[in-house]
DNA sequence: AACAACAGCAACCGCCTCCCT
DNA sequence: CAGGGAGGCGGTTGCTGTTGT
C-alpha cells in the first residue's frame, strides 16, 4: 500500500539485459542458488532491482527452459488448461515445466487468443482443441518461425555457458529442487498425458483440478 | 528502395499473498 | 495480532524485426 516501486531507486538500470549481466547473474546463482533476490544486486554489483534479476533468471537463464516454437501438443495443453484455469499462467506453466509463465502468456496473447476468438465463433472449445492440431500444421507454426532476435542469440550463448553448469555436481541441488518443485503431481499428469490418449489425460487433469478446491494444487511457490 | 503497419516478445509495473518480526 | 518487506503473479508497455504497399 503506497509502497514505492523497488525500481524507483536512482541508478537502477532498466531495459534489455546484456550478456555480461547475464553471466554475472548466472555465476552468482551458481554459487548461491536462486532465492534471496534482495541480496543479488548488492552482492553482484548488478545495477538491477531484485525483481528484474528474479524475472531474468526464471524466464531466461534458468536451466531446462525450452525456447522456440510451441508444439501442437503444447498448444492443446495451453488451450485446454486456459479453459479450465483461466489466465493463471503460473498454474498453466506448472504443467509445461520447460515453458515459463511469461512465455505461455505471450504465446496465448499473440497466437492462441486470436485463434480462439476466431474459432469460437464457429465452434466450441472442444473442437478448438482438436482443430488446433491441424491449424498448427497449416502454417501456424511457420509464422515467424525463424524469428531470432538478438536476445535469442544471447540466450543461446548463455545456455551454452550453462551446459557445463547443469552437469556440474554443484548444480545447486537447491536449484534442482526448485525445478522439481514445480509440481510432481503436475508432472505426473504430464507424463501420463504423453502415455495415454490425450482426451483421457485431459479428462484426468480436469477431474483432478475440479475435485479439489481451486488453488490448493498450486499453493506452493 | 523506402516507408508504414503489424506482430512478437522481453521487460516493467503494480497489486496480492505469504512470511517474518 | 499487526505491520512491513520480499517474492510471485498477471496485465501491460515499448522496442525490434518482419511484412505489405
Amino acid at each position: 500500500m503506497g509502497r514505492p516501486p523497488c525500481c524507483d531507486k536512482v541508478g537502477i538500470k532498466k531495459g534489455p539485459w546484456t550478456p555480461e549481466e547475464d553471466i554475472i547473474l548466472v555465476s552468482y546463482i551458481q554459487e548461491n542458488g536462486p532465492g534471496n533476490w534482495r541480496s543479488v544486486p548488492t552482492n553482484t554489483g548488478l545495477m538491477r532491482c531484485s525483481k528484474s534479476c528474479r524475472l531474468r533468471w526464471t524466464n531466461y537463464l534458468r536451466p531446462g527452459i525450452k525456447r522456440g516454437n510451441f508444439t501442437p501438443h503444447e498448444e492443446r495443453m495451453i488451450i485446454h488448461l486456459q479453459a479450465l484455469l483461466g489466465n493463471r499462467w503460473a498454474a498453466i506453466a506448472s504443467y509445461l515445466p520447460q515453458r515459463t509463465d511469461n512465455d505461455i502468456k505471450n504465446y496465448w496473447n499473440t497466437h492462441l487468443k486470436k485463434k480462439k476468438i476466431k474459432m469460437s465463433s464457429s465452434s466450441d472449445v472442444q473442437s478448438l482443441s482438436s482443430t488446433t492440431n491441424d491449424l498448427s500444421f497449416k502454417g501456424f507454426n511457420s509464422e515467424r518461425s525463424n524469428s531470432s532476435s538478438s536476445y535469442a542469440s544471447n540466450t543461446e550463448n548463455i545456455s551454452r555457458l550453462l551446459e557445463g553448469w547443469k552437469r556440474s555436481p554443484t548444480m545447486n541441488t537447491q536449484a534442482m529442487q526448485q525445478e522439481q518443485s514445480i509440481g510432481n503431481e503436475g508432472l505426473e499428469s504430464l507424463i501420463s498425458f504423453e502415455k495415454d490418449s490425450e482426451l483421457q489425460s485431459m479428462l484426468m487433469i480436469e477431474k483432478w483440478l475440479l475435485d479439489e478446491p481451486q488453488g490448493s494444487h498450486f499453493s506452493s511457490s
